[in-house]
DNA sequence: TGCATCTAACAACTCAGTTGCATCTGGCGC
DNA sequence: GCGCCAGATGCAACTGAGTTGTTAGATGCA
């Protein structure tokens, strides 16, 4: 499904610019982006940005999406981008139920540690998956006998905060 | 990355045709087929029998696999039968790491949930999936509020019994 | 500034899964 | 046992996420 109407709000002062949410993380992308050994490109900028101004993970089609106006990536360049903040550790993919990959910006303090083990939950009404790093996963689980769980991975669906 | 997996022991009898483990249930699949309100058919009895010989999850591209030189199928078809396997509550799908859907039996003493809450384990060696129904879902999670959760679902990753 | 190296963009591709449609068949009524 | 027909199958074409190869362009260091 694609709004490819200008989203301008009927109410919004004629000139005022509407700036995206992400362009106000830029300077904190740039910050974590230049922590890496890696150069810092336009697209990681912006990438990075998109990520951090969410509170839910995103694929790489709402990333595309979010930066078409401001700055149109190739989508091989949001694949590439996207894979490459999950190889330097600074995001995470999740697995959805509509077999589309979803990214969202690792906790600062859980980055230490490179197999994240927090629990992700799906909302059934808006579809939107968030990370719940506050509930424990190394629950002492009893497998059966010659099992050797090396992660674990929680997924709960139901309702989100915004759609209860 | 697919590990084509080679069913075939290498210590069968050279002459004696090699029946393939599915062929025995068959009558267990058409049984149960016709507990149903729908039509018994060759390739939904084939699928079925297969799913049933199998202690692991079995992608559409594995039960085709595996019925391709006795019961050859339209791979739509296997897509189709396993829906409709879902549907009727027979068998149930994973979603796998590598956004291909797996199948798998439901336990019998389980059929009369409709949303079954078991736990999978995926062997990170030989790919498989397993389902762990000893696995108690129902914890006390402790979810942030708002959170309405509905269903759990819990993935293990690891190495399973045959490769630990 | 110049240059080597890494990255982005484009096109073409792969692969799982879906849709449309003509043909076939299981199961029921006669 | 025969014929009918709703529902299932098979085939081809399609969709959409993700990948690969190649060339042009940007980045960062000397």
């Amino acid at each position: 499904m694609k709004t490819t109407t200008r989203p301008a709000g009927p109410n919004q002062p004629a000139k005022a610019a509407i700036q995206p949410a992400y362009l106000s993380r830029i300077p904190e992308a740039e910050a974590a982006i230049r922590r890496t050994a890696d150069r810092l490109t336009q697209p990681r900028v912006a990438v990075l940005a998109c990520l951090l101004s969410l509170d839910h993970a995103a694929s790489h089609f709402d990333v595309a999406q979010a930066l078409a106006k401001h700055h149109p990536i190739d989508r091989v360049t949001v694949y590439r981008v996207l894979e490459w903040l999950v190889e330097v550790g600074i995001a995470h993919r999740i697995a959805g139920d509509d077999r589309v990959w979803r990214f969202m910006i690792n906790d600062p303090s859980a980055a230490i540690a490179p197999h994240h083990q927090h629990a992700h939950f799906t909302c059934t009404t808006c579809q939107q998956t968030f990370c719940l790093d506050d509930v424990p996963t190394k629950l002492n689980f009893k497998l059966p006998a010659g099992f050797k769980p090396a992660e674990v991975d929680l997924k709960f669906r139901g309702r989100c905060l915004h759609c209860a």
